[in-house]
DNA sequence: TTGTACGCGTTATCAT
DNA sequence: ATGATAACGCGTACAA
């Protein structure tokens, strides 16, 4: 222990300089920024913004310095401040209408998750109604997001002015007509026509269905779907009654079936889950049907809550896992080609999701196996 | 018609350097900037800026000649460069693990549609599992969120940065021990003991309780409340068994407490939905016991999936709207206060969903009427 | 490898 | 009411 006083050593010098730098953020009630770092490291401060660019050419004592300062100030990059530049927010804006989140919130959480992955944040702007999407463009192009997935039909006008911006954009489950514009989205005809081939193969010959209310452009499609298959096996028409999407509509509709029809049908397509359901339990425990043995009875589509829900329902479920991570990569890609990606549209098939309130044929369709 | 050739006017002359600023814009592959704008309408930047700030002083024809050339050339101001200058964002990061999205699908909707209306966006940042909120941390820093609403457990350190760091936080749906930090919650306990004494109330005596898994803070909580309540009203303890949230523990756990019992119990409550209606199908269609008359049913906690997948149980929600509101107040009114918001706890009662599975006693509880 | 100098697009301050 | 000028915090040519 030498008594004399010690010369000042890069620690020392480092750590006043540090303490002076503190106080004069909270003096002047500054931000933190690569200055300060630089100052603080004696080095500068282009040589920070190095630091912390992956892959940048440092040599490993810059890089430590650098490093101790920026932790000692508690340093972090400025997004808003680096986008400027690049021209690249690492944002990505999501748009939803408030129904389509409740009935697959797995589709977001998937979307957030792949994004970030590939280094994205989800920028979130839900709308009431899927008409109301015009009134968050403007937010959008003002936030200088990096690219949108749109959960919501957009009109001409409006994916002409992404054109103009030069925004990628990928429109997620939802048709959009005279366009090409990049898609994710399940194939809803198919889907009908899935299930009717499948109920077919194992013998089912009357089918009654229990539609939603008009106005559903996606059920409408499994719907039409549906008819044309059965149409084409030379099946008779079935019976279609409306439902309000409802518990009460799948029983009230299973009973209306059976009185045009005068039996009990093979098979009941309901719209939804909760339809079905309604169904079911009418058919089980009111009329006394047995269910599958004496009528099958399906869902067209089911949301992911129907599953922990589940009183094992057969339906088919459009794969939002999938799909999710499909539209995050043809953003992605859309991104890093600076627009020179082509439109692409990808079409999943359906999932069946093989519960115990339905006899299927086997497999034969090669699109299900796949 | 005059057949000289026109003076130029004024509209003419902004149309053509309209047109030229375009040609700039493609050739220097620019953005469109305020001071372009300026450029075509002949004005300076600032003048340009200002136009676009409400409330700020203009002349009518100012306003009109800047708009005109903005529409033009399809200008909307940069949110990152704004907020280099005024250090807000707009943004405010949520924080949500992947497993709560899918079962309160309305809270981050609501929080979405509350912050929107503030002028706030949600910049969403999704984790798997609660205790990973560390990873997110960086991340928020980095995109200069004005604030955060968290739907996650904090440790004490993690609070503490964001004291440091001067960042408005509100915790969401979570207990933070230890510390005084502003959130919004559900009371769990009190949702326990009120179904304890509405039930009670209306003549049940011997009480059957289906829990959830061990780990969830939540679910041990409502149970407690239960427990307490029970044996403050003088009334048998009730029989508690294991369950694992799903559809079957629902029918197994009725079965195991009649077995432990030796007979039906007055009431049976079970920790989630699913597995009231694993019970309640058990109890109506296997045992033959008349709900609600013989016994009644009733879930700790529903999630919103339940109401339209509803076999209407008896049930008690946490109000998320009222909860998402809150929260985007508070965080607002910390945000504008610029810290000098002292931290504030909101506490809501559960909000009770009488559906015809189980007998109540009228309200009597205060708290429930307000 | 490191430092200098400039620009990204806006708002804010201060003259006029 | 309007215009000149200085920040905001960073990335990146370019020179050394």
């Amino acid at each position: 222990m030498r008594k004399t006083r010690t010369p000042p050593t890069d620690e020392g010098v480092a750590a006043a300089r540090l303490a002076h730098c503190k106080a004069a953020l909270v003096r002047e009630n500054r931000r933190v920024t690569s200055y300060d770092v630089a100052l603080v490291a004696g080095v500068s401060q282009s040589a920070v913004s190095r630091c912390f660019k992956p892959g940048a050419s440092v040599s490993p004592s810059m890089h430590a310095r650098v490093m101790a300062a920026a932790t000692g100030l508690d340093y972090i990059p400025n997004a808003a401040a680096r986008s400027l530049i690049t021209r690249r927010s690492n944002m990505v804006a999501v748009v939803l209408c408030h129904v389509s989140s409740l009935y697959h919130p797995e589709a977001l959480a998937e979307l957030s998750r792949q994004l970030a992955r590939r280094g994205k944040r989800v920028l979130l702007f839900t709308v009431q109604h899927e008409a109301d999407v015009e009134q968050v463009l403007g937010d959008i192009w003002e936030y200088q997001v990096d690219g949108a997935i749109i959960a919501a039909p957009l009109s001409n006008e409006q994916v002409q002015e992404f054109e103009r911006r030069r925004l990628p954009l990928v429109v997620f489950n939802r048709n959009v007509r005279d366009r090409t514009v990049s898609s994710v989205l399940c194939d809803q005809y198919e889907t009908g026509r899935l299930l009717a081939t499948r109920l077919a193969g194992a013998g089912h010959r009357q089918f009654g269905i229990v539609a939603g209310p008009e106005g559903s452009a996606l059920a409408s499609e499994r719907r039409a779907g549906a008819c044309d298959r059965l149409q084409e096996l030379g099946l008779p028409a079935p019976v279609v009654v409306p439902g309000q999407f409802d518990y009460a509509s799948g029983g009230s509709g299973l009973r209306e079936i059976i009185g045009t029809l005068g039996r009990v049908p093979d098979a009941v397509l309901c719209g939804n889950d909760v339809m079905a359901l309604g169904c079911l339990d009418t058919a089980r425990h009111a009329l006394r049907i047995d269910v599958p043995r004496a009528m099958s009875v399906v869902a067209f589509d089911a949301v992911e809550p129907a599953s922990w829900l589940s009183c094992d329902v057969t339906t088919l479920r459009q794969p939002m896992h999938n799909m999710a991570l499909a539209a995050a990569d043809l953003l992605t890609s859309m991104i890093e080609s600076q627009g020179s990606h082509l439109p692409e549209k990808r079409v999943f098939a359906p999932q069946l999701v093989e519960g115990s309130t339905a006899r299927l044929a086997p497999i034969r369709d090669t699109w299900l196996a796949a």
